[in-house]
DNA sequence: TACACCTGTAACGAATTGTTTACAGGATGG
DNA sequence: CCATCCTGTAAACAATTCGTTACAGGTGTA
C-alpha cells in the first residue's frame, strides 16, 4: 500500500505538487485533521480561489483527496484530506522511478559513465 | 547524515529540484556514477547551457556536488556527483518542515481543524 | 427579500521557468 | 594557425505558474 511506487511522470507530478509553499502548508495542515475549502482558507489566509487551484493541484497529484457533503444545515462542503503517501527519495530510487518517464524525447540508452 | 531534517524551505528547493522531468533523469544518470557535464549532455540529449542551468539548481539544492579538476590531457573538466540524500515524504513529515516556512506572509497560528 | 454562508470558474496581469542560439575563453594536437 | 575539446554566460523568446478580481449558483435564516 501507500502507493507502491508510482509512475516516474507521477512521481514528477507528485513532486512539483509539492514543490510549493503554499502547497506544502495546505498539505502541513490538512495533515492535522481534515478541513472544508472555506474554513481552510481562513485557517491559512489566502483567498478561496486560490487555494481552490491549488488544492487541484494536490488532488491530481494523489496527495490529498476530497469529498462533497452535506452539513447539517444543508450547505454543501468540500471536505479534504491526505492520503497517506509515502514517498523514499534516494537516488537509486529515483533512478528506477526514472526508467518510466515519458515526457521528453525518448532516450534511454545504456552508456558507460566513469572510464576514467 | 543524510541531512538530518532539512528546513522547509530548503525542502521546497529541493522538491522543486527534482519536480522535472529532466533533471531528475539527471540525477538518475549520475546516480549511476560521476560524469562531466559535456559527456552527461550527449548521454541526455540535451544542449550543454541547458543542462548547465539545471545542474547549478540541483546543485543548489545540495542534490549534486560538483568539482573542477583537470584530466591526464591537462583539459579542465567539471565533474558532478549525487550527494546521498534521503528524504521520506509523508503527511506528518511535511508538516513538521512546514513550521520552518518563511516564505509566504507569517501565519503559524494553532487552530481547530475538526469540529462537526 | 436580503443576507450570510457554502461551492465553482473564467479572465487577466505579473512573475517564474524552460529552451535555444550565440558568444568568449583556455588547453591540446594536427 | 586552425581545429577540437573542455568550460561558462548573456540575450531573447515561448510556455507555464501564481495570484487577484469578478462573476454565477446553491441553501438556510432574519
Amino acid at each position: 500500500m501507500t502507493a507502491a511506487e508510482p509512475t516516474g511522470d507521477e512521481l514528477v507530478e507528485m513532486l512539483a505538487a509539492l514543490a510549493n509553499p503554499l502547497r506544502l502548508r495546505i498539505v502541513a495542515t490538512l495533515a492535522g485533521g481534515r478541513d472544508y475549502v472555506s474554513h481552510l482558507a481562513r485557517e491559512i489566509g489566502v483567498s478561496r480561489p486560490l487555494l481552490h487551484m491549488h488544492l487541484r493541484r494536490l488532488e491530481a497529484a494523489g496527495l490529498i483527496s476530497g469529498t462533497l457533503e452535506l452539513s447539517a444545515d444543508g450547505k454543501a462542503m468540500k471536505y479534504y484530506e491526505v492520503t497517506g503517501f509515502d514517498l523514499h527519495l534516494t537516488a537509486p530510487a529515483l533512478a528506477e522511478a526514472a526508467k518510466t518517464l515519458t515526457r521528453p524525447d525518448p532516450d534511454q540508452g545504456p552508456g558507460p559513465k566513469e572510464h576514467s
